[in-house]
Formats: structure tokens, sequence, C-alpha cells
DNA sequence: CAGATATATAGCTTGACGGCTAATTAGCCG
DNA sequence: CGGCTAATTAGCCGTCAAGCTATATATCTG
């Protein structure tokens, strides 16, 4: 699975924002959702698989982290396709500013 | 459907590639695409009620624009949580130095 | 090794998604 | 209105994701 698709989860997200905050083990964070503990290790998994975090053990527990780069190269995605939106409309600007300025000159 | 779920398919996101590049038309969109066209239509429609897309009619065609303020909106969550990590890490780094210069103060 | 705790995996069910073809709607032209 | 084109919607099928419970793995403790 990919970043995006693990971003599709609103559940996934949301533990993706308690680990932006801080690191925590499964059982943490699995006590802050309403859904049972093999399906919140299951999201995890997901998670894991797509890069987004990490995790380290600690005795019995494996403690979460999460990994920015993966999440960095789907922001760059977007910025990419926002700067593409922004160029064309900042020429959109330019080409009526010339039109603008060139029917003035007609004019004056 | 909300824009994550828009991103979550990489055919939706070819097309949002293809439309932050330029307006086209559906039958333009579906051109590039290996898929029958009511699936591409399918598409756009989950493009369309999540907000990423628009369009309008000329003739019988419909012309399709990306509309970049979902897409804002995404990137911004991301970003948020990635100034979390940032901070932490920053923090942190603080934390080390400031471990380092009583060290040195200890040691001088 | 036996027991306890923390987490993950297996197996199942249900609902949604993405593909297809066929039928329908929307707008243009004579 | 009748025909033409562009696009969508309807209906169907196979696959997959996400939830659940039950079972298995891994680590510490005695």
């Amino acid at each position: 699975m990919d970043v995006y698709e693990a971003l599709a989860d609103p559940t996934r997200r949301a533990i993706i924002s308690m680990l932006a905050e801080r690191e925590r083990n499964a059982g943490d964070i699995a006590a802050g959702f309403p859904i049972a503990g093999p399906s919140i290790s299951r999201h995890l998994k997901v998670l894991r698989e797509s890069g987004v975090v990490s995790y380290r053990r600690q005795a019995t527990s494996r403690i979460y982290r999460l990994e920015p780069d993966s999440l960095s190269l789907a922001r760059q995605w977007m910025d990419a396709q926002l700067d593409l939106v922004k160029a064309r409309f900042d020429r959109l600007g330019a080409h009526l500013d010339a039109m603008k300025a060139s029917e003035e000159e007609g004019a004056g």
C-alpha cells in the first residue's frame, strides 16, 4: 500500500496526528479509538508498510514513531500540482495585463 | 468521499496531474487512459464531489478544471503534522546542546 | 519451562470500489 | 421533433479493505 492509500483512512490519519505529537506504543494508540486492538494493529501494519511509521521494541511493547519522509513525498507531489496551477494562473494574469496595456496604448 | 480518498486512486492522481497542466474535457481525459469512458466518468464524479475538480459546459462537452483549494487543505494538514515532528526534533536538538554545554561546564 | 502481558496474525463477514457493457441524459443542428 | 455526439448513470461482477473474534508470537518474570 502506498502513502496515499495510507492517508485515505480517517483512523490512520488520526494515528498519524497522535504520533506527530509524540511517540506512543501500540496499546496507547489503540486506547484512543473505539475499535478493537487487532484492527488498530492492522492499521499500524499499513502505516508501517507504506513507510509512514516505524517502531522500536521496548520490553514487550512496540513504540511507534512517525517517519516524516513519506509524508513529505506526498506533500511534494501536491506542491508540484499546485505550482503548475499557480504558474498557469500567473501567466493568465500577465496576459491580461499585456492586453490591457496594449488597449490603453491604442486608446491613448 | 473526501479529498484523501480521492487521492488514493492512481488514476485519479493522474487525472489531477493532467488538469494541473491545463483544462481538458472529459473525452480528452478518458483518451489518456486504457480504461473505459464510464469508468473515467465515475472517477471524475469522485473528484467533483470531493471538490478537487469543477467543470463548465461548452456545447456538448464538459471542460474540467482543477480546484486547488481542496488540495491545499490536504497539504496544510500534512504541513501541520510535519511541523509538529520538526518542532519535537528541534527541541531534542536544543536539549542535547544544553546537556553538552553543562557537561563541558562541569569538566572545564 | 510456565505464566503473564503486549502485539500481531488468521479467518470470517460485510460493504465499498473499480472495472465493464448497456441504457439514459444533455445539448447542438437540420 | 429526429438524429448525432459527449458524457453520465444504471446494473452487474470480482476484488479488496476494515471491522470482529480467536489464536499465535514475542518478551519479561518467576
